[in-house]
DNA sequence: CTACGTTGTTTCTAGACAGCATGTC
DNA sequence: CTAGAAACAACGTAG
């Protein structure tokens, strides 16, 4: 089908065809025929990568054109809202206004209600859904993508959730991965389903043992035993490739080793713009090992990388620059990466308790970015056999149909704050209307039985009640209480809430960093370390050394939150000592954390001691302990001791800022008003940028002399010159 | 007795969403 | 129930 024979708004395919798309590939004509544009619900389930944002693309913008109101597209991940964000952006010269929301990241700072794109994490639209906003009611169409993870464990009930809500009011259009019963979702969602294999550039896989290398036609090349020998024929023929394992030690190893192999196939100038790469990382542990890898064309790319060094190694990749990347499951369903080949190294993972195969899903999701749209004829997805039986693997991985989806709505968890949110900001009265919406789930279109939910869904609510965050009154009609309610938009867990709750009384007795960290970090919100076996007496040495400062009491060794208390301890410990400002390598190197690891930590216990103090105010506060603990969140944001604080409130000047001027006589905005810029300048990491900004920030008219701050050492370069 | 090598034993393991109000090194 | 690498401990041997 032609681009022009669309039945779309001119120019609307005017924009398609800028883009240089004449033509449209047999499942988007399908998709377009099925009656979305129409105004009908479409579930799409084609693989990646096969013209799904296209799709999306022409459906959201034919409708905003002709009807007016907004669409919403609802990704999984913050860095892909980034992404289609700025994929979307092209369509504000149609006078469309693009915007992105998530956690942390607002493409705008005025209200999303100017908007008529509207791209969010079903997590951050899930909350703006409890807070009520008022455009969402003028939501005339809902993209969900990834639809597939409607089945994830931890996070599916949130996207059920919402679709539950928006069915009937907007249109929706469901993204899917292949699954073992999209009809099924397909009938929920009252939609048409357009279901194909077919992939713009073709895709070849195989299994590779020992040297053998079958493809699934059954043709078979011969390879060096060694499956690495993959890799460096992909490199030798002026190719990349991506390599998926399941731990980040082997990504590490892995690239290591690789790295010393690829090495030689690189040109001088590569090797040049690699090392200059490379010496854009920070100095830490983590980073030292990429670095190294770096220089021989490969990179590992897992969590425990910063969100800068993740990006940076991925576009690098994409310009051909790094050859090679070893990842675990991160770049699997993450932003768009393709490579000519993918090997697949590993298709078990320790999962809790035991090894458990790797979902066929999720391993056809790995394969699926094999193949680069605009340089390859095909792409190679090969799954390496080191354990099972390859004509095993061939089976489930290549030949196999992946799983079915299941509703995760009952994970008690999710469960329980969706309830909340129902009673709480969705108006739901009774127990029956209660039951009325769950009969609108996927979950009751799936099992058709919903007593078994019910009867959850029962002891939820009596929780609820005896917790304090409704009331039932005489008639048994629900009643939001302000507890509840603030839970709820927080978007914390009600069992964070009662867990914070609880503690208030002792807090107030005796507030300090250790007790309240180990409260944080005993929440379910909070993702918490796990003590070593070696670490463990350790961390049991200093919960007794400080057990005047805990909350909670210590569990003995028997009791099966053991385990669960030394993390938490040392969480705790860690985020006493970022707050005492330990540099972060040290930390790094004695908790064994990565950056993102630290980072993650953080930006939960943020979140976390923002919920704290906002819950604490509903309990009659007492206002010296309210500002105690607003000031260790503001520690806590920024990494520091108390007496930093008044100097971290300036622009751009963090821990390590803040200490040096500290340290150098500059401890307060007042010592660095009266100080002449001159003096400023000398300290460690203020330079002019900075101090202008910190005096517009203050309102002081003071000119920053040009004069240059004593030179630092010198690079290679600038010697040469 | 010490330094070092060998062999058996234990330990450890992926990822990442949410609030709010503005700006890290 | 299914792995595999690394850290560690125990043991053994040469000098």
């Amino acid at each position: 089908m032609k681009v022009d024979e669309l039945p779309v708004d001119e120019r609307l395919k005017r924009v398609i065809k800028e883009r240089g798309i004449e033509e449209l590939y047999p499942p988007q004509a399908e998709a377009l025929k099925s009656g979305v544009l129409e105004g009908r619900n479409l579930v799409l389930a084609i693989p990646t990568a096969s013209g799904k944002t296209l799709v999306s693309e022409i459906v959201m913008v034919d409708k905003l054109l002709r009807e007016g109101g907004k669409a919403v597209y609802l990704v999984p991940l913050k860095a892909l809202a980034e992404e289609k964000y700025r994929e979307f952006k092209e369509w504000e010269s149609l006078g469309l206004r693009v915007a992105a929301t998530t956690g942390d990241y607002d493409s705008t700072d005025d209200w999303l209600g100017k908007y008529d794109i509207i791209v969010a994490t079903a997590e951050k639209f899930d909350s703006l859904l409890r807070h009520g906003a008022r455009w969402i009611r003028d939501v005339k169409l809902v993209v969900a993508d990834e639809v597939h993870l409607i089945g994830s464990y931890d996070r599916g009930a949130t996207l059920e959730m919402i679709l539950t809500h928006m069915l009937g009011r907007a249109q929706i259009l469901a993204l899917s991965a292949t699954v073992g019963n999209a009809e099924e979702l397909a009938e929920w969602l009252d939609a048409a389903l357009v279901m194909s294999e077919w992939r713009p550039v073709q895709l070849r896989k195989g299994v590779f043992h020992t040297g053998t290398l079958i493809w699934e036609d059954g043709t078979v090349e011969r390879y060096p035993e060694n499956w690495y020998s993959l890799v460096t024929d992909a490199v030798k023929r002026g190719k990349g490739a991506l390599v998926f394992v399941n731990t980040r030690r082997s990504a590490e190893k892995e690239a290591l080793a690789l790295s010393k192999l690829v090495s030689s196939h690189l040109t001088k100038p590569e090797k040049r713009a690699l090392e200059n790469l490379a010496s854009q990382l920070e100095d830490n542990p983590t980073s030292e090992k990429l670095k190294k890898a770096l220089v021989g064309g490969v990179a590992f790319h897992h969590a425990g990388l910063s969100r800068t060094e993740r990006t940076l190694i991925e576009d690098a990749f994409r310009e051909g620059l790094i050859k090679v990347i070893t990842a675990t499951p991160t770049l699997s369903a993450g932003v768009n990466l393709p490579s000519f080949r993918v090997v697949i190294r590993d298709t078990k993972r320790y999962a809790g308790f035991g090894w458990t195969d790797i979902p066929v899903l999720e391993i056809q999701q790995m394969m699926g970015r094999a193949g680069r749209p605009k340089y390859d004829k095909y792409g190679e997805a090969i799954i390496v056999a080191r354990t099972d039986e390859p004509g095993k693997l061939m089976e489930r991985y290549i030949r196999g149909k992946p799983e079915k989806l299941f509703s995760m709505l009952a994970n008690e968890q999710a469960f329980r704050s969706q309830i909340l949110a129902l009673i709480t900001n969705f108006g739901v009265k009774s127990f029956s209307e209660l039951v009325h919406f769950l009969e609108r789930t996927f979950y009751a279109h799936q099992r058709k039985d919903l007593s078994s939910l019910e009867y959850k869904a029962k002891d939820v609510v009596y929780f609820l009640v005896e917790n304090e965050f409704i009331d039932l009154d005489l008639e048994g009609k629900f009643q939001a209480l302000p507890f509840g309610k603030r839970t709820s938009q927080l978007y914390i867990d009600p069992l964070t809430a009662k867990k914070f709750k609880d503690a208030f009384p002792a807090l107030e007795k005796n507030p300090n960093p250790f007790g309240i960290f180990q409260l944080i970090a005993s929440t379910p919100d909070m993702a918490t370390l796990t003590a070593r076996r070696r670490e463990m007496e350790d961390y049991l040495d200093l919960a007794y050394e400080l057990e005047d400062k805990l909350y909670a009491s210590i569990p003995y060794y028997e009791d099966s939150r053991f385990q669960g208390f030394l993390g938490q301890v040392k969480t705790a410990k860690v985020l006493l000592d970022w707050i005492n400002e330990v540099p972060e390598t040290r930390i790094y190197e004695t908790y064994n954390i990565d950056p993102g690891d630290l980072y993650r930590l953080l930006e939960l216990a943020d979140w976390l001691m923002y919920s704290l103090i906002e819950l604490y105010k509903l309990f009659d506060p007492k206002e010296d302990i309210l500002q105690y603990l607003r000031d260790l969140h503001l520690r806590l944001r920024h990494g520091v001791r108390e007496e930093l604080l008044e100097l971290v409130r300036l622009p751009n000047i963090g821990r390590k800022r803040a200490r040096a001027l500290y340290n150098a006589g500059f401890r307060s905005v007042e010592d660095i008003v009266r100080a002449k810029p001159a003096e400023l300048l000398r300290v460690e990491g203020i330079g002019a940028k900075i101090l202008d900004g910190i005096y517009r920030h203050l309102g002081i008219e003071k000119s920053v002399s040009v004069q240059e701050r004593p030179k630092k050492r010198g690079t290679l370069e600038d010697f040469l010159k």
